[in-house]
DNA sequence: CGTTTATCTTGCAGTCACTGCATAAATAGC
DNA sequence: GCTATTTATGCAGTGACTGCAAGATAAACG
């Protein structure tokens, strides 16, 4: 029962935040407005959410789920990077369930820079278990470090590309302000990258002139 | 005349600065430390750097040169991110002349997360100059947007690559505490990127098996 | 129900980065 | 040497954020 208190108050307090920041912006809301707005102390608004970066870009760094972390590992086809993009960005995206709220936040996030580059910075601090992932996933597939003696700088390169990539594809999705579902965003982004990649999941005779 | 002591100041302030975060750490290094060491006043401080910050990252956002930009465009190659990564990171790289300072900031900026994130988000900030590089490569190379309509959405995948990639090597480099040279780090970085994305320059025929 | 105990909220004082403004110093041009 | 323009500084203020300690609230237990 307490903690549903907390969750009410947390609720507040961020639709408060979002609301003003989208009426006058980020830069021109102080946390007091927001304490005023949220019926908090600015003293609880700080235990709630440390900084006021924070209570617009959502408190959870948006990891994949346990589960959608194995079906990356397991998955057998050769393109680990579309594969590892398509995780990402689904975690991504199903991370906040109120989609009203969500698009405000955007919207917000979308008008100041400052919030911009941090959310990609926040994305790159994953990078390390997404490193993992991709390692384990080789592994799976029989890949090692003997076998081919760099093989950690090749996942890591991958996850460097799958970064940019989840990058590119949230940025059209709220550049189109939401229009069409994020997969099917995502579906042509992967496509995309494998047109400039020159990916070729099965060898095709037409690549020889 | 007036030109001269400018610079020397600046030169003056930038490495009490750098000398005291690697002392101290970043966070603990007060802008008024600063201010002692570098002999102004806090002011002036903010007057030359306008951020606690950019001193440490250094002021000018590293930008390809006009004749660097110039080669990219004019390149006949199919390897566009390649050519890009190659073009990105040796002007990221040639911007401090001073090698013992650019050592320390890399040193100060790998120990402070803060700081690594607002150098990956400078990078991406010129983002939008790089896609008008790509797309000048293009129409270079006679493609146009009624021959590919997201001609567009090609080139700013391909930008988001590039930043992925300039931000693994450099990474990779600094990491290893500047052995070797850039070039060769920004060699392996591609070749590697190549691999991965099964990148073939001239169509091979061990493709087709 | 009352008491104890853990948790939550708040106020307060203080630090630090940063800004606007006004003034003083330095230098350039004449 | 005098004036105009740039440059340096002081000062007062704002806003984000922290540590601390005390007060309010709810949980747990007898």
């Amino acid at each position: 029962m307490r903690a549903r208190k907390r969750a009410t108050t947390q609720a507040t307090i961020e639709r408060a935040a979002v609301s003003l920041a989208l009426k006058h912006g980020y830069e021109k809301t102080t946390v007091d407005m927001i304490c005023d707005a949220g019926m908090v102390s600015q003293r609880t608004f700080f235990n709630y959410f440390g900084s006021k970066e924070r209570v617009i870009l959502g408190s959870a760094p948006p990891m994949p789920t346990n589960a959608a972390t194995a079906d990356f590992i397991n998955g057998t086809g050769p393109d680990v990077l579309g594969d590892l993009v398509e995780t990402i960005t689904t975690a991504f995206v199903n991370h906040e369930p109120d989609a009203a709220l969500l698009r405000s936040r955007r919207a917000v996030i979308r008008q100041t820079p400052e919030l911009a580059s941090k959310e990609i910075a926040r994305i790159a601090e994953a990078e390390d278990q997404f490193v993992h992932m991709v390692l384990a996933r080789f592994q799976a597939q029989g890949r090692n470090e003997t076998t081919t003696p760099d093989l950690q700088d090749e996942a890591k390169i991958i996850v460097s590309l799958a970064v940019g990539v989840v990058h590119f594809a949230v940025r059209k999705w709220f550049s189109s302000d939401l229009v069409g579902t994020p997969q099917e965003v995502l579906r042509s982004s992967i496509q995309l990258l494998r047109r400039v990649t020159h990916f070729h999941p099965l060898p095709p005779t037409e690549s020889i002139q």
